[in-house]
RNA sequence: ACCCCCGUAGCUCAGGCGGAUAGAGCAUCGGAUUUCUAAUCCGAUGGUCGCAGGUUCAAGUCCUGCCGGGGGUGCCA
């Protein structure tokens, strides 16, 4: 199915082309798009404006002329020249009608499948083995996720891949500390958070005595010589930190095609130092392998340290190479914090130089902070993903619980536990990424307003609506009516119902989910005051009927939007 | 010192390509339920879009400088 953005812009832009051919190549630039406010109409164009320069007309005798000679599709009703020289375009009602009707009956709600064909290396959530996943692991994995959903259903074949934090400098900190200071029962009983304790003692050891630190790191070469008992050691850290990330995975809805942490690359290093030598973008500096980056105004970057280990930077660039080679991608996106920006603008750099034709693309989002400044595993202030998880479903139990006393407290359970979550992960992808976030409570557990609750209490209702009109009218047939938009509410849910596909692939386009929970919630919203203002079963017959159509329609924008961010909807709430 | 990001209502934030009177949520105040789930709806209050210049028909949006906050800058990731 076509947009109505796009089937407005294909026409107007024909047309300007044909009346106004001395405008040349401005006229690519010739768009439709939605009014900025009802008085101005459905649509609105500004080209006349655009144009004026290049025509060396007055705007409004350019939209005037327009107005006078260009033709009227079906789906127009009328046009008008108003302000500076802004065509605001006003549809057919009865067209909208069909078009609302086409999109209720497509299986994809109108959203067309751009991504046949086209192949995504989605990197995201990627944390650190032996550490607690913290409020902080939250952003990466639910963007990333709902990024890896709005792919998927556009058509693109997706990679999804967590890049685990498994290997490195720390492995050594982390055996020394097992060796000397691991509670066996601990261990047992809360692997991960032991894990941490052991690294951040074994930690200050090392800042305390150079002699600590030696062991540490003599540990860390034992075991990338392959040495069979560190070996065993980090692939018991790994198996266990992995068992607790897929608790919380699960709990998420959140899945991997691959888990490839950074020791999946060790074996391809040294082929990538033999790369950039033969390629002679590698030089000796300081003892160290380094790749200049002068001309792009970027710092150096390294990629052997001067004791010949490698560093992250070198890790990246054998995984870029190995995704390359085997998927051949069109794009790769990494989703991961701010701090890693100029890391990745040297990467891509490099990677370009290498010879990486997939386009790469780095998500960025800001810090999560606490109120009192930044956290961190040393400081000991994390709060831990499973924490803010459990206090949210806790928090959502109670409101069923007063809302919904009747329901069966299982099913409570469940409700709870849909809205907990989603409440979470909402508020992270409600809001723009970039821009630091300080956490608080209130605002990651909000159940009002802007939520994922305030979306799931409209798809309820609506679900509850659909229950009703199927008793009191039983072998009836909604479908057999026509959608009729009297009212000028039922007009404007219309209008938002038609831009669902806008929105999604916007989202995609942008690798912004934002863009999808604005518009979700601004349908909700238009839902609400519909369901608030007109009334459905009672409605004559005909006017009921096409009611509960657009219900139905909206109910199914909400339930496949909501998945599309990872976020459930119970039947009821 | 340099580089990147942010600065919009009391608070938290939206504002692809420059376009009409700058929008939400929370909070505050006032209304709405014999009727489809009130986790809702309707209304009100609240703004020199950090500051100063510039570009142009038009700037929250683009450019320059400054102020404030955050992050980063070859041997952690």
């Amino acid at each position: 199915m076509t947009t109505i953005d796009q089937i407005l812009t294909d026409w107007v832009r024909a047309e300007f082309t044909r009346i106004f051919p001395e405008a040349g190549d401005a006229l690519s630039a010739v768009q439709v798009v939605s009014a900025g406010s009802p008085d101005y109409g459905d649509y609105q164009c500004n080209a006349a404006l655009a144009l004026a320069r290049s025509l060396k007309r007055k705007p409004r005798d350019i939209a005037q002329t327009f107005l006078d000679q260009a033709s009227r599709p079906e789906s127009v009703e009328r046009l008008e020249v108003a302000g500076p020289g802004f065509i605001n375009i006003h549809l057919k009602t009865i067209w909208l009608a069909g078009h609302v009707a086409a999109v209720l009956k497509d299986e994809r709600l109108g959203v067309p499948t751009i991504g046949t064909g086209r192949t995504v290396v989605l990197d995201y959530s990627s944390p650190n083995v032996a550490k607690p996943m913290h409020i902080g692991h939250i952003r990466s994995t639910v963007i990333g996720n709902a990024l890896d959903r709005l792919h998927r259903f556009l058509g693109y074949r997706v990679i999804s891949d967590n890049h685990l934090g498994d290997w490195g400098t720390q492995f050594g900190i982390i055996i020394m500390g097992y060796r000397h200071f691991a509670d066996q029962q601990a261990l047992a009983d809360s692997p991960v958070e032991e894990l941490e304790r052991i690294y951040v003692k074994s930690y200050e050891q090392s800042k305390a005595g150079d002699e600590w630190l030696q062991q540490c790191r003599q540990e860390l070469v034992k075991l990338q010589a392959g040495d069979a008992e560190n070996q065993a050691l980090w692939r018991q850290f790994v198996d266990l930190s992995l068992k607790e990330f897929n608790r919380i995975y699960l709990r998420l809805g959140v899945a991997f095609d691959l888990t490839r942490g950074e020791s999946y690359y060790n074996p391809r290093l040294p082929a990538v130092i033999d790369m950039l030598q033969q390629k002679g973008l590698a030089r000796e500096s300081e003892g160290a392998l380094v790749v200049f980056l002068e001309d792009e105004k970027l710092p150096v970057c390294m990629v052997r340290k001067s004791d010949g280990g490698y560093n992250y930077a070198t890790t990246d660039l054998a995984t870029l190479i190995s995704r390359q080679e085997e998927f051949d991608p069109e794009t790769i996106v990494y989703v991961t914090d701010e701090r890693q920006q100029l890391h990745f603008k040297q990467i891509f750099t490099v990677g370009k130089k290498l010879g990486i034709r997939a386009r790469l693309h780095h998500v960025w989002f800001g810090l999560m902070r606490l109120p009192e400044g930044t956290f961190s595993t040393r400081q000991g202030n994390v709060i831990k993903l499973e924490r803010l998880l459990d206090e949210s479903e806790t928090r959502a139990l109670a409101v069923v619980r007063q809302t919904s006393p009747a329901m069966p407290e299982n099913q409570q359970k469940a409700v709870a536990r849909a809205v907990g979550i989603g409440a979470v992960k909402y508020a992270d992808l409600s809001q723009n990424p970039q821009s630091l976030v300080t956490f608080s409570w209130d605002k990651a557990l909000a159940l009002d307003g802007n939520s994922a609750p305030y979306l799931q209490y409209a798809y309820a209702r609506i679900r509850s609506v659909q229950d009703k009109y199927r008793d009191q009218f039983p072998g009836r047939d909604p479908e057999a009516f026509p959608i009729r938009l009297d009212e000028p509410v039922e007009r404007a849910l219309a209008l938002q119902v038609a831009r669902f596909a806008e929105a999604v692939t916007m989202a995609a386009r942008l690798y912004k989910p934002s863009v999808l929970a604005d518009y979700l919630f601004a349908l909700s919203g238009l839902y609400n005051g519909f369901y608030q203002n007109v009334p459905f079963l009672k409605a004559p017959e005909g006017v009921r009927e096409s009611r509960v159509r657009l219900c139905g329609v909206v109910a199914r924008i909400l339930r496949q939007g909501l998945d599309l961010l990872g976020i459930e909807t119970p039947e009821r709430i």
